[in-house]
DNA sequence: ATTTTAAGTTAGGTCGCCCTAACTTTTATT
DNA sequence: AATAAAAGTTAGGGCGACCTAACTTAAAAT
């Protein structure tokens, strides 16, 4: 049984490598990822080593064991299905159910997230368009782009953001690129990467910030 | 903002006093019913009472304040209000709600338990009978007789359980005593206290143990 | 190649919540 | 009233998860 520390610490070891496609971690990007010093990261990982579920040497890199991201997956598995919950019964906003789910994830009960699986009828994005595990814990990485590689004249859709901060999801939401949005690209300003972009018929300028924390598909262009 | 520990030793402490009718509880008395030794509560008095939750002065007995009572009642509704979700939408059997509400009711946000309480459309009573404090606090301490003070040849209903623990609810389940139930007392053994009960036109014989810990309500007696 | 900087480690300390063992006070028994 | 039993308290430790300060190793810069 992993303590909720145990669990963040996985969780933010998979963000960290999993999630960006890198092999492993450092001690004091873990260290800074958790708002932790890295004497407190250096502790917890002799730890996780002894539970076989990180792979360290000394000065070496982090990387996670195939249990280790079993148990992962099931906290952000959590995770995502609370999300999803909050969002789609409870009414809570895309900004305000990070928080929350981050108490919920730790909730020890299979039974529990087996059947709030079944309640949201097996969702497989949550509210911000991330995947969610299944209960087998595969979970596809779905190679996704960003607005700011996107060309110019072209069409995009919404599916999904990147940062899941309450401040920049209610500006996503206050300039109306919410999930499912439609995107055109208008220009490009080289000079600081800014984007002209039109969104439901409005133009507005973004910064190349924004854009690099909006996913898009690509949309029929005309 | 109280720890998971702190919120636990005031919900006990309700459960030993105002839940009981009593004024206040002792050290020892606490300790047993939490599991831990007469030392650990000892030093946890000392905190509660720094932050006003509780009265007590050495050797003397233990008594929850207003504001104590305020924080405790808000753990009982969260703890209630879980209980309901998971036996009404997620579908857990009664004997299974409890420890899983043990663990979200120290979830903290003010907007879930609002919404959730609205999206079970503001239930009064949880699971095994008994009442949810609303969001104001208000707490009804319904006077409940138990099935072992009832009188031979009455009828009686099923409106709630003392004891929550599995093993009791499935116990009860099996002889059909759930909620709602009609049972009629057909005899009473004085050597052992044992009733012969009837339950769905099914005669069978409980300990006054059982009795004790079934809350009842006198039905039509014919 | 040497030096500087960044990254990682170790030792020793704090705090919350738990413990045992020894003690004191109160209550119950005779 | 004296004594035994029960209840409550204190002192000193342990463990998990955090910290600072001082150190070592590795990587980057000159």
């Amino acid at each position: 049984m992993l303590s909720i520390s145990e669990e963040n610490y996985l969780k933010a070891l998979i963000h960290l490598t999993m999630e960006k496609g890198i092999p492993d971690a450092g001690t004091n990007e873990l260290a800074s990822f958790l708002n932790v010093k890295p004497a407190t990261v250096n502790e917890m990982l002799k730890k996780l080593k002894e539970k076989k579920l990180i792979d360290h040497k000394k000065y070496g890199r982090i990387t996670v064991t195939a249990s280790g991201k079993k148990s992962a997956l099931e906290v952000i598995r959590k995770h995502r299905l609370w999300e999803t919950f909050l969002f789609e019964k409870l009414h809570f906003t895309w900004d305000e159910v990070h928080e929350v789910a981050e108490q919920l994830e730790h909730i020890k009960s299979k039974k529990l997230i087996d059947q709030l699986d079944r309640f949201l009828g097996f969702p497989s994005v949550d509210p911000h368009g991330e995947l969610i595990p299944n209960a087998k814990g595969e979970f596809k990485i779905k190679a996704k782009m960003t607005l700011s590689e996107g060309s110019i004249g072209h069409r995009y859709t919404v599916i999904g953001v990147k940062d899941d901060s309450s401040a920049f999801l209610q500006y996503v939401d206050k300039v109306g690129c919410t999930m499912g949005a439609k995107i055109k690209i208008v220009s490009h300003q080289s000079f600081d990467d800014t984007l002209e972009i039109e969104v439901k018929k409005l133009k507005l300028l973004v910064s190349s910030k924004f854009a690099e924390n909006i996913y898009v598909e690509a949309s029929a262009s005309h």
